[in-house]
DNA sequence: AATTCTCCCGAACGAACGTTCGGACGGGAC
DNA sequence: GTCCCGTCCGAACGTTCGTTCGGGAGAATT
């Protein structure tokens, strides 16, 4: 069980706990060591370098998060309830996987060169997805970049204030979230009742 | 005018455009020392620490920030008016000081001891100052705090993507904002009774 | 039995870091 | 002229950094 695949993933959700709390450039090889039970050295056997172990966080969350969405939205039809069903899960998620989290939003631009290009690709295929929700929807009267990043902007600010073990649910947050977002998204009353009746049952 | 004073100022002005661009922690003090033409001793006779560079750049920011808005707010009665206010201040303050904003918002668990507290104190008083304007207004049916910080995290996140030389302006930006924020938050308007209306009964 | 391969580490490498030391320069005070 | 003090710097300090080197233990292969 403590196989060579078992130990990085070992290695890889231990840098993700101390990144989470220290940050990328405060936390040291030797504190990954440290925490990970494997020499300084015995990292390099699993990980081509520091920089490494950021991509890998990163790009395996980004994967996971868009694959999670994509299933979320499999089967779900109706323009407002796709977005809606977005928010839920990308918040969900969030409030669910904190700590990688918040490495993907916080250490957004500590990579370079072709791994930096790597989590740039996922980015955008995951931004896009929310855009073209946005779009398939049709009239507001909001600047559709606009809204796209207030979204974003609303749901990933949660890693700097949210506190899971807390008195608000994820599930709550979400819908707060959610409701705060396609209230002053949609424009027309009509789809606005349409969403609350199709929401409250 | 390249007085002792204008040398403080200058140091920081420079250092908070580095730290925006690069990071605190990735920056070095000969960095700072090449930028600013002083050298790498001669800073540390204005300043004690690389510490208390990105100390001063959030205390006065903050300061700054939380006076504009005060400002901004004079005078103004209506509850949901002095909301618009908040958002519209701040949205157009950030857009036209992305740097300090960005080191502000992003070099948030930086610092250490006192002059975190010191920084932290003037965040409670900025972030108590919405929270109040949100609660006066009185009947959302969302989490207080959840609004708070959704309205923050939409704000702030703005350091991330906007670029204030793009298509879109400051003013739009932050009208679009406030929009989106308080159609969602205000339960009072026509459209919205309706829809809580059908919603209740 | 000999060889190769995977896994792993102690020790060290050179570079870069934040900071400090001792002193230079210049202008006002005595 | 001498002293002092604010301003500023070259050079160095001790530390920590990410990474590498050379090799050992043990299983697998030949």
């Amino acid at each position: 069980m403590v196989s060579s695949d078992g130990r990085l993933e070992h290695l890889i959700a231990t840098a993700t706990g101390i990144f989470a709390k220290q940050g990328y450039h405060a936390t040291s090889m030797r504190d990954l060591s440290r925490a990970s039970g494997l020499s300084l050295a015995g990292m390099y056997h699993y990980v081509r370098s520091k920089d490494e172990i950021l991509f890998l966080i990163q790009d395996r969350c980004f994967a996971e998060v868009q694959a999670g969405a994509e299933a979320a939205l499999d089967g779900v039809q109706d323009g407002a309830e796709r977005i809606r069903t977005f928010i839920r899960h990308h918040v969900v998620f969030f409030a669910g996987h904190m700590d990688k989290m918040k490495v993907l939003s916080h250490e957004d631009e500590e990579l370079t060169g072709t791994m930096r290009e790597r989590v740039r690709e996922r980015k955008r295929a995951y931004v896009d997805l929310l855009t073209g929700l946005l779009q398939d929807h049709g009239a507001s009267d909001l600047n559709p970049g606009v809204a796209t990043y207030a979204l974003f902007g609303m749901m990933n600010w949660i890693y700097t204030w949210y506190r899971p073990d807390g008195p608000v649910t994820p599930e709550s947050l979400a819908d707060d979230m959610a409701r705060l977002f396609l209230t002053g998204f949609l424009p027309s009353t009509r789809t606005a009742t349409d969403l609350v009746a199709s929401h409250g049952g």
